[in-house]
DNA sequence: CCACCATCCATTGTGTACAATCGCGGTGTT
DNA sequence: AACACCGCGATTGTACACAATGGATGGTGG
């Protein structure tokens, strides 16, 4: 029925962000980029069979990707009852913007003080790539791109516990775009992101710490999690109730 | 053998700290307390059968505690290689050093926000519990404790993603303790664990979050993370290629 | 005598079979 | 007709068997 990918097998290592190779590694890749390009809704399923079939590895593997995806909290494990994607309630939300606000502050000044020529050049690119998928009409990848740059920017900061927190708050904060957004702008303006480089490369701190805080201002401005929760909010509030949400979005289908 | 604990089977919930019961939980937690307790020194191998064996259960479960710790950082997962305890370099406890103080200071200052007066006593049995480990001999149950203190405050501060990240830096703190204290003096000296829960009590922000940024001071002073490496470093230094380290520490045996 | 290479062994990586658990639908009773 | 109980199906949890990898060791050639 459902055998929507060849099986890849042991494809060499020609995937797209598994630089390991480890088959789990791409599998948990995979399903990551899935879910941050909005691919995978907010409490879909995701059963272990069925995406072993899809990538042609057994449960063993689907199972370490998404208890990898559970600790990015990307991905909830319920025993017994199988993972869903994971659906933030507006606290939870919160709570990653705070986290996040605080991290970036201190990325941004790590960076600052770190950054060498050449990740300032690699993170040029990805502004550039970033704003290709938007004006390609790509939002997933776009929003996708615009995470892998906070990212990047976390590695110029040269502080491994913080790539790693900062990876998993990226991913959820991804999320809740996906789930939250107003729907009316563009996510992450990357005029924000090329200023940002910009006041870096100069070495500017406190310049650099104030525009991320405006950025992470203009990043969760563009939400609902504020108060305002009416009509199909509702799916949001009782979301991490349901299991059955299949990825078709809008609600009045049939 | 080397049977040394009877299988513990399905031990109904009887373990001291696996609450949620599930068979991983108990071998994640036995491992992270003896880990934090400095009864497996840095370097050691962590053979999955023979933890197994150890633990009554099947290698499945120990790999997935083992990947659990390794996301944590405690552990270090070479592949096809085992796992080891990891052994910090100095440059990671710096990283540590930093990113901890970072949300050691968020934490505080959310901590004298919202915790409740329960959470308080909590904190203040805590302290209790830490300075009778000390003073009883038990150098391994109080830095535990003394770990467990900092976990308790991110509780209060009421923010997951932080509570997880707090939970993986203080780890691998007592970890780099473990490895580079001076060994001259006990570690989070109690009183001000006991000062600072005042001035939460208190609500005096201010106040809780420059004592907690002494404590930090003081937490690093005693260590020997400052350029000199002599001696007995030479273990810590090379420590990241050892592999066979046996717990037993004195190197002159036999 | 030393260095290199092939083989062996120990340990991990993966797949699969079986057992346990939970949700759901049927059936009987009140 | 509605509620409660029971059995069934599906899915996850666990263990085990086999495959693959890497290190160690012994042998051989220079």
């Amino acid at each position: 029925m459902n055998e929507q990918l060849q099986p890849l097998k042991k494809q060499p290592r020609a995937g797209k962000a598994g630089r390991s190779g480890t088959q789990d590694d791409i599998v948990y890749a995979h399903i990551f980029e899935a879910i941050l390009e909005q691919r995978l809704a907010p409490g879909t399923k995701l059963s272990e069979e069925a995406l072993g079939e899809i990538f042609g590895v057994s449960r063993t593997i689907i199972r370490r990707a998404l208890s990898r995806l559970a600790h990015e909290g990307v991905v909830l494990l319920r025993p017994n009852r199988g993972a869903v994607v994971a659906s933030p309630s507006v606290e939870e939300a919160r709570q990653v913007f705070l986290a996040r606000r605080l991290v970036e502050r201190a990325i941004t000044e790590l960076a600052v003080q770190h950054a060498t020529a050449e990740q300032i050049a690699e993170l040029r690119q990805m502004v550039n790539d970033e704003r290709d998928s938007f004006s390609r009409g790509d939002r997933g990848a776009g929003i996708r791109l615009s995470g892998e740059f906070h990212l990047k920017l976390a590695e110029a900061a040269k502080n491994a516990p913080l790539i790693s927190f900062q990876r998993s708050l990226v991913s959820q904060t991804s999320l809740i775009i996906a789930q939250y957004e107003s729907g009316n702008r563009s996510h992450c303006s990357y005029d924000e992101h090329t200023q940002l480089i910009d006041a870096i490369e100069a070495r500017n701190g406190e310049l650099a710490v104030d525009l991320m805080m405006h950025h992470m201002d203009h990043i969760d401005s563009k939400l609902n999690l504020d108060e305002e929760s009416a009509s199909d909010d509702l799916h949001a509030v009782f979301s991490h109730l349901l299991q059955t949400k299949k990825p078709g979005r809008s609600s009045a289908k049939i």
